[in-house]
DNA sequence: GAAGATTGAGTCGTCAATCTTC
DNA sequence: GAAGATTGACGACTCAATCTTC
């Protein structure tokens, strides 16, 4: 049914499912690392794109930039706001919207949680060569990058 | 500060965060194949450790063999009995214990699910040559395989 | 005391429905 | 009517605390 040196349909759902289960352990293990900073992977990422973008953000343009749905953000940035690491401030050009602002706090838990991030991140991927991270990368683009 | 060849932090963190992206993404591209059956991919396999269990399983073995914590399995079972996939059944060697049994109906949804996802794997995976999923799997494993 | 399971609270994400403003 | 954001309800996952039984 399969031929030689094709992959058997049990082995292409267990690739599938060990994607989803490394992409979950990534995850759990990069929020150990941030969690001495008080912050989450989904936190970080999202102060990264406030840091980053340099002005007040509008929520729907960061959920753009998350690739995340805007009721997502709303309530992440609750969270951040909770923390004290952003603030909302209206969008002085258009009454509907909100902009989200990282506040003095939030720049320094960025940067630190950036430090740990390199850390373990370079720990993660330390047992690969340049090329195999250039392979890996290469992969994963291409799985991500056709539509449905 | 980075040799040339070497992925420099950013990249780096954008590979980690590629990985988590994908595995989402492809959690979601499975769970709408599955929506057709009623199931999600976390219903469907704990289904499929139950049917190739053969046997009525412990809920610890389960939260085990989904690789997840046991109050986690506790709220999928209470899920799939709710639509009729799994039952309960107490222990019969010990009396702190609790077996999930797969119903005819779980069975059944299983079996379909598993038709939808080989025919969305394949798809997923149509763009790769047989080497390039071999070396994908192997790249994933030593990720997922080194320990903390 | 330790093992098996559950409960309660919290995070992160989705969708459908709503409200205000354009 | 459409765009921006929020709300409520839910799925899936985690942890810490609890309860029963070994």
């Amino acid at each position: 049914m399969n031929r030689i040196g094709d992959m058997t349909k049990n082995e292409t759902l267990a690739l599938l499912g060990m994607l989803m289960h490394t992409g979950r352990l990534t995850e759990a293990r990069l929020d150990e690392a941030l969690a001495g900073a008080g912050l989450s992977t989904a936190k970080w990422a999202a102060l990264q794109r406030l840091v980053e973008g340099g002005e007040a953000m509008s929520l729907g343009k960061l959920a753009e930039r998350l690739a995340c749905v805007k009721s997502n953000v709303t309530q992440l940035v609750d969270r951040l706001e909770a923390d004290g690491l952003a603030r909302r401030v209206p969008d002085p050009t258009d009454r509907r919207g909100v902009l989200a602002q990282v506040t003095d706090e939030g720049r320094q838990r960025y940067a630190a949680g950036r430090l740990a991030l390199d850390s373990v991140g370079r720990e993660l991927l330390a047992a690969y060569t340049p090329d195999e991270l250039a392979q890996l990368s290469q992969l994963l683009a291409r799985l991500a990058g056709d539509g449905h």
